[in-house]
DNA sequence: GTCTATATTTTGATAGAC
DNA sequence: GTCTATCAAAATATAGAC
């Protein structure tokens, strides 16, 4: 139940969108409360009166980075188009919710190199919400012949990493821009999104004719 | 030179790599000294007797384990090999220090979330050995008409980021192990080695025929 | 080189008036 | 809902004996 503001505008959206940058640019240590208050132009107190703790605030920052992508990813997946194409949109819709949450990489690259400490069951709900849509989609170019047998989760990797990689990597690759190897014209968001999509369709597709892709041949039992 | 420790042993060595470990899983901010020194089993002042003080045993934990990297990786791409082997070597070094070194990717990836915050001359240093190798790799696959026009940064991203998420995100694995949405089975090492192969030549690939790289033309069924 | 004790600062969090 | 003042607990770093 949202209560109403009388005087000040929506201090509480405004410290979330400031916890937001904050986590994402310097992590959950990094980031401090007296910061993130100052950024929101809001009293420190209000944050405690709108949050239980810097550990609440920054599972609401969680979720509601977490859920708007996966609302986007599965809205991308549910189609009836070819496998390609949905693949394709799958793909187109991670990076563009890493452009409407600019957060979003950094925190999930920060969540991934800390093991997860932070992903409680509502965010990692989210995160099985955007494997499913993969997996489903995985399914259907099986079914049809034109995908071969590929983890879904090796495929998310191959999908989301450089995405992520990417987008988070903007501030990194802006401070070396004088000293960096390579130039880095032509280095656009674009760009990549087609590697991507191009480097995943290709390695998705079938082992064609006799001998293609080395299979471990052997058991496929499990133990577990 | 190197001091000859009498007594105890190294106490340096020790905490260099209790260093590593602590600041791959928590970061640089996460990191607590006294728990380093714990670690170590070493005093919390000889910490400050080997280091001026928690930047600077950073800074050094940084130089050795892309130092490590960098050798590998370099070693890995100096032979005479054609392209497509030269980069099958290239990705598979990458995964073999994530290996040998274990810190190796949460520390990269938490390095690009912070914006590259702690990478000083040195370590930048050994990112641009990386990635010169790899340029040299993709120029002699398009002089021999192998290997398309594809940014080396592109490239890189492509290859390095998911292997270093998957390192990375074994602890994470773990910790969802039950509420998975896919069953973990088969989620080896080599199979994301394998894929990240098998992607990464297909996409450097130089365009077929006479079209350059499009977006999906609507299907291209192989009839056979 | 190694340790104890301590100084100093930062930071998360709260009490209580308005 | 908003603010001031303040506390208590970390956490970095150092002094100085052995």
């Amino acid at each position: 139940m949202v209560s109403q503001s009388s005087g000040g505008a929506d201090s509480r959206a405004r410290l979330l969108a400031a916890a937001a940058e904050e986590f994402a640019a310097l992590g959950y240590d990094g980031a401090k409360v007296d910061r993130i208050a100052a950024k929101a132009r809001v009293n420190k107190a209000m944050l405690y009166y709108h949050f239980t703790n810097k550990a609440a605030l920054y599972r609401e920052v969680l979720r509601g980075v977490f859920g708007a992508a996966a609302e986007a990813v599965e809205a991308a997946g549910r189609t009836d188009d070819p496998p390609e194409v949905r693949i394709r949109a799958f793909i187109t819709a991670i990076a563009d919710s890493a452009v409407s949450r600019p957060h979003f990489p950094a925190i999930w690259l920060r969540e991934m190199a800390e093991g997860g400490r932070h992903l409680d069951e509502p965010v990692v709900g989210q995160m099985r919400r955007i494997i499913d849509t993969l997996v489903s989609i995985l399914a259907a170019g099986r079914k049809t012949g034109r995908f071969g047998d590929v983890h879904p989760i090796v495929a998310q990797m191959g999908i989301v990493a450089p995405l992520l990689f990417f987008a988070a990597s903007a501030p990194v690759r802006e401070r070396l821009r004088d000293r960096a190897p390579v130039p880095l014209t032509g280095l656009t968001r674009e760009r990549v999104i087609e590697y991507v999509q191009t480097a995943t369709v290709a390695a998705l597709a079938p082992p064609r004719g006799g001998r293609k892709r080395v299979r471990p041949s052997t058991s496929r039992r499990r133990s577990s």
